[in-house]
DNA sequence: TCTTATCTAATCCGTTTGGTCTATAAAAGG
DNA sequence: CCTTTTATAGACCAAACGGATTAGATAAGA
């Protein structure tokens, strides 16, 4: 973000496999715009290297055994600085993909791809902007729309359309983990009176009890509509 | 998918904005390879066109008033058709950029593009990839990373992993809905032994009943961890 | 072998929840 | 003015849930 861009860009590897390891930090410094300050065989020491010289980017390799790399770049992400991650794997794994950008990295790139697309990649996140590989970003979306799909069928949602305002609340609250006796506190009414409308939540919803109610309220969304002012998809 | 290459790109408008359709309609046609077939004003009479004429893609401009866009391509998508999708808005509002992939869109363009992106954004699209200016992509996973972040501290992970395996068998029907009584049945154990799990899970996810139980499991991403072998972040 | 963890199950008791029914008052809409 | 909807709340009863304790069987580990 505030990096200086006549000088090199400082970068920091993270790959439990030397032989690459190596490589990519040659591959690097034969380019002239980059500096590889530090290299790393583990996520502990690598995620401190990165503490301490807050590069402008760091490559993460994906594939490692024990705390993984999905935990680096986690821990780089929970630092807060405004350094880069970009992800380095060997396979093009769906679910790896979708929680490597979960978990903030700005990029994810293949080993076997082309080294010049590893220099392109890494100077289009240093730039600010994200990169993924169409066939890779085909595999996230792909991924995203089965994943995080939301609200599913409209017929449903007509359901919990029919609620009062006050049957609204009276969720609302369930949602939060209250009982009865805590939401007729909230809302200055008896617990019978939050019987019936819950009673009548029930009724409208379809579920039995409070607990379905309330996954019921989760899985469609409920609690998202009071944020959004947006048309409910 | 099936598309015939040699053929032209067999493509449906919808834009509320009439101006507007009738100008993306000539700058299409005027390009060799496009067949503007249909275009609408409304969502309902634009889906229906899809549903007939099962297009290549469909632009949907995603500010329209009544059902608006999102609803549109949720729509198109239930059709189960191979008809790809590209959103166009005004504006590159995060939350509508967001919504619209998640619905199965497969670009997104912004209308102050030059047309010529347009243009790019329909041939990458119809050639199987997603199309996501960078600009956009960028606010997209900036959304994302807010919007779909999971398990956020490590301290209440801890907790979950405290669980047993049959505690966590537990856990697991009561978040779908399941009631002690149910989950004896589909366990093959008394209900007192049911009852006597679940106090346990009490104890060490610290709550006081059945649907705060389940709420803390979905909100730290315990029905996930079912379908993934993956390690958890 | 002894200890610990886990799974199983029971009893007792009190609280919460769910079902049904009735009823009043205010507000909205015709 | 009358009907419907909504919010309120009561009584009554049954079922489910939650807390606490005890305890047997097994399996794993020191």
């Amino acid at each position: 973000m505030h990096r200086d861009f006549r000088s090199k860009a400082r970068i920091i590897l993270i790959d439990d496999n030397y032989e690459h390891l190596m490589g990519v930090k040659e591959l690097l410094n034969m380019e002239g715009c980059f500096d590889v300050v530090q290299t790393s065989t583990s996520v502990n020491t690598g995620v401190n290297m990165v503490k301490k010289y807050h590069p402008d980017i760091v490559l993460v390799d994906m594939n490692m055994p024990d705390k993984n790399g999905l935990q680096a770049i986690h821990e780089i992400q929970k630092l807060g600085l405004n350094t880069k991650v970009l992800a380095l794997s060997a396979y093009d794994d769906a679910d790896l993909i979708f929680r490597a950008m979960k978990v903030g990295a700005r990029g994810y790139v293949l080993k076997t791809m082309a080294s010049a697309q590893l220099i392109c990649a890494i100077e289009e996140v240093l730039a600010g902007k994200i990169y993924l590989p169409s066939a890779l970003s085909l595999r996230f979306f792909e991924y995203f729309q089965k994943t995080v799909k939301e609200e599913e069928n409209n017929v449903d949602e007509e359901l919990l359309s029919t609620l009062t305002q006050r049957e609204e609340e009276v969720l609302d609250l369930l949602t939060q983990g209250y009982g009865y006796n805590d939401v007729s506190e909230k809302l200055f009414i008896s617990t019978t009176t939050v019987k019936t409308h819950v009673n009548n939540i029930f009724q409208k919803l379809q579920v039995r009890d409070r607990t379905q109610a309330v996954l019921y309220a989760i899985r469609h969304g409920f609690d998202k509509k009071r944020k959004s002012n947006f048309v409910s998809i």
